[in-house]
DNA sequence: CCCTGTGAATTAGTTCACAGCC
DNA sequence: GGCTGTGAACTAATTCACAGGG
């Protein structure tokens, strides 16, 4: 989050930063960033703020991102293709070592510049590249048999956004990504919204959801509005 | 996350759960569990545990997922088709009422079953249909000005998959999706795991980043390696 | 004098532990 | 007897507030 804020700031060429400023980009409290960034080390110089482009390479080495680190992309679909031409990528150290997929009609054609390798030849390419981080974007039912796969070559983090729980040994990595969780937050406070005829209330785009005062005791068959919880 | 594991007991036709059990599901105390459903009202039953169609039902409720709400995608490449074929948006009450993009030659081109359309229909489409919530998967270039015009027509919600920092009127949400923030994740985890050859560390799919044991003193150049921080 | 770094104070979140109900 | 619902106890996170360096 702080990356991106002060990658925003770096390509604009902005020397310093305090961390009143840093924190309103990031939208957090200027005190929870000092402490945060302290974590790291002594990175800011007092009176002044801190340097961007040092913090940009501090952070980026703390969260691994200096370094080099392939990957391999399985599903070439919509999906897997949006995510191979994905830039973001490549600016954070992401290298797409290959991309894999079990259709062998997709085997040759190039997608972003890659030529597409059908699945026959995942371990070899999991080994020949060293590749530690796969990512599924296979249809569900495939999933697992693919995960399965890039564990026992030597994957040991794997991002899925096949819409299916994946069973890993101990020592791998899950991440999930659920396009639609999102769009149910966008649609939680839309909800709400709607619902704010009564109150004087404030609209803004809080992260929490608020819901009732108290843990409540109704009970039975639904039918009511949404309440207000703590914060 | 509860309705996630919960469609998936639903789908093996489990009746009910105890809290123990979806608790372990979900990858949480079950006392957090039993408490976060008690700010839902008190839909389980003492002895039994929790009926798994009515909690669904439920929590969907809550969260605005048993209404219709109707989306827009704007930018109709491989990501905004990849969105438009996601089977996750349809069981979660969301409808693709249209395909937009700025390209003539796509407009008529099915996508996903639906007739792409051109952008200069953008605020008819979204007036016609009573659209709240837009999904913004065009190249970065684009997205303030096609936002711009989502929210003069009317959207009060916005999912932005573009990597750029839209700004919006008061009282407009908008969430953004930057695909590569998971695998930082995945890729910080990795680097941990290799720099492990020290201690007898255990190693699991945590999703805390542990840094530093305490605030720290370091300052100049870096070269050393990550630290080890409280939780 | 401005702004960082950080103990102390405060606030929030989680877990315990058990009364109460099925 | 088993399991929920929930105050109380505990743990973690955030914010305050200020000493101290540039």
């Amino acid at each position: 989050m702080y990356l991106r804020a002060l990658t925003g700031l770096s390509e604009r060429s902005v020397p310093t930063v305090s961390s009143e400023e840093l924190a309103a980009a990031a939208g957090v409290n200027s005190a929870k960033l000092r402490k945060d960034f302290s974590y790291l080390g002594s990175y800011g110089t007092r009176g002044v703020g801190y340097d961007v482009e040092y913090l940009v390479y501090q952070i980026s080495r703390e969260l691994g991102l200096t370094q080099d680190w392939p990957v391999v992309i399985v599903g070439i679909g919509n999906l897997g293709a949006a995510l191979a031409n994905y830039g973001g990528f490549a600016s954070r150290g992401f290298r797409v070592a290959a991309l894999i997929d079990a259709d062998p009609a997709m085997a040759g054609t190039p997608v972003a510049g890659i030529a597409v390798q059908h699945s026959d030849e995942l371990e070899k390419i999991i080994s020949d590249n060293g590749v530690s981080i796969g990512v599924i974007s296979t249809p569900a039912g495939a999933a697992q048999q693919v995960c399965d796969r890039l564990v026992a070559a030597g994957v040991t983090s794997i991002l899925n956004f096949a819409p299916t729980v994946l069973s890993v040994p101990d020592g791998v990595d899950v991440r999930k990504v659920d396009l639609s969780i999102e769009l149910q937050i966008l649609a939680f406070h839309e909800q709400r919204k709607a619902g704010e005829e009564a109150a004087g209330n404030n609209a803004e785009q809080a992260d929490a959801p608020p819901l009732r005062a108290t843990p409540a005791s109704r009970k039975g068959p639904d039918g009511d509005v949404p309440a207000v919880m703590p914060a």
